[in-house]
DNA sequence: GTCTATATAGCGATAGAC
DNA sequence: GTCTATCGCTATATAGAC
């Protein structure tokens, strides 16, 4: 109740708050642990508004990605576009790339503390989610984005085979959603020095991300330096 | 029944193959989907036998792990220590470090399909768990573990303040996670290309992340590269 | 559109026979 | 050490009054 805050007198939209709540629940306890019940209650509303509204809780999960997907989607694409290709691996179009895809997730986060900062817990974790509704909704509305990335890091870095390639975009999408979506741990395993500012976290992981990006082709096995 | 396999005469440890059917369902649906019904049919055991085992599903959950973690930890540090941290940020040390923290688990996929494969995704996804019982059952697990490589990456790049370099361990650990936990949506967003070989992987995760330890250390903010 | 009441099913856990 | 039977609880979903 004293969470989703919203509704005063009764009900400002009841729609919204069960997203809103049914948003907080999941990135705190998971898609799965979080019940209906538990939803509507912190929405204060009841049990049965959600299947009117959204059909069943897999429609209410759907709703809720949808909602925050497409505007960061929308953001991402605004970014790249305005990112210069043109300086190849040396110019600062590799940083600009990492920006453009980490950025309106960070930014979410820092302005929106219960409400898109849920959401980026939410994200980050649910790439491991068992549900294949889950997963190929993730898909469908993620690919064209990521392919979008690869294509301009494939034109930054033409020196890579498409494989390499490929992982490192991976690699950087991975680090990406650890910080994100394990926050609490990340802060624990450090002793609380990696909290607190995201912003401060995002010029850290474009540091880190653009020199990751921007090695050599790895060579082929047996140059690989293994210890003893 | 397919699945085990193990006990076709009857049984021929029932409480293995509780953890070896626990670990698969884990891994597949995640902790809180898998129930006590799910896991004792495919191992092939009464529902009661967990509770005569491990007293609780939480004591089902802690030894999975306890079962795995110990002898990854063990690799992990021999391999450290066979480490060459006297070369600095030039040497073989980074790369040798990269490769000890993760080695140990690409070894396990590769060698043991259905089981150290299963509990690598298992791990890799446990990260955002949302069960606190199980977030500090890691901590406490791989915590000792995290501040003896830290360390090691300390005497590698000392240019390095202690909270860029807490965050650029957290980087690798959620680059190795994500490819790990996440190789079907990885395997689904490259359409197949980074699918398959876990060594080649690890070759190119560690000229990845070797190369972003070594980035020089941040900047103070306003010179950080922004588009537009 | 929102409510109460309930149907149907699955959950973890336990008692007690064997 | 393994079994059956069952308790007490919660889940999603739905029917029907308002």
């Amino acid at each position: 109740m004293t969470v989703t805050e919203s509704r005063t007198e009764h009900h400002v939209d009841t729609r919204e708050a069960l997203l809103d709540a049914a948003e907080a629940l999941f990135s705190e306890h998971g898609i799965q642990a979080s019940s209906l019940r538990m939803i509507t209650h912190q929405a204060g509303a009841n049990l049965a508004a959600v299947h009117y509204h959204f059909g069943s809780k897999e429609g209410l999960v759907r709703a809720v990605f949808a909602r925050r997907l497409q505007p960061l989607q929308e953001e991402r694409f605004r970014l790249l576009e305005a990112c210069d290709l043109s300086g190849g691996v040396e110019g600062k179009g590799v940083e600009q790339v990492i920006h453009a895809f980490v950025a309106p997730l960070i930014r979410r986060m820092r302005e929106t503390p219960d409400g898109a900062h849920a959401f980026a817990q939410l994200m980050g974790r649910v790439f491991s989610e068992p549900s294949e509704d889950v997963r190929s909704m993730l898909i469908q509305e993620l690919k064209p984005s990521a392919d979008r990335f690869v294509d301009a890091l494939r034109q930054l870095l033409p020196h890579l085979a498409d494989k390499e390639l490929m992982w490192r975009f991976q690699f950087l999408a991975g680090g990406m959603g650890h910080t994100v979506s394990c926050q609490k741990m990340v802060a624990r395993f450090s002793e609380g020095v990696c909290g607190g500012d995201p912003d401060e976290m995002l010029r850290y992981l474009v540091t880190f991300m653009a020199s990751g990006l921007r090695a050599p082709a790895t060579a082929e096995p047996d140059l690989q330096g293994e210890p003893a």
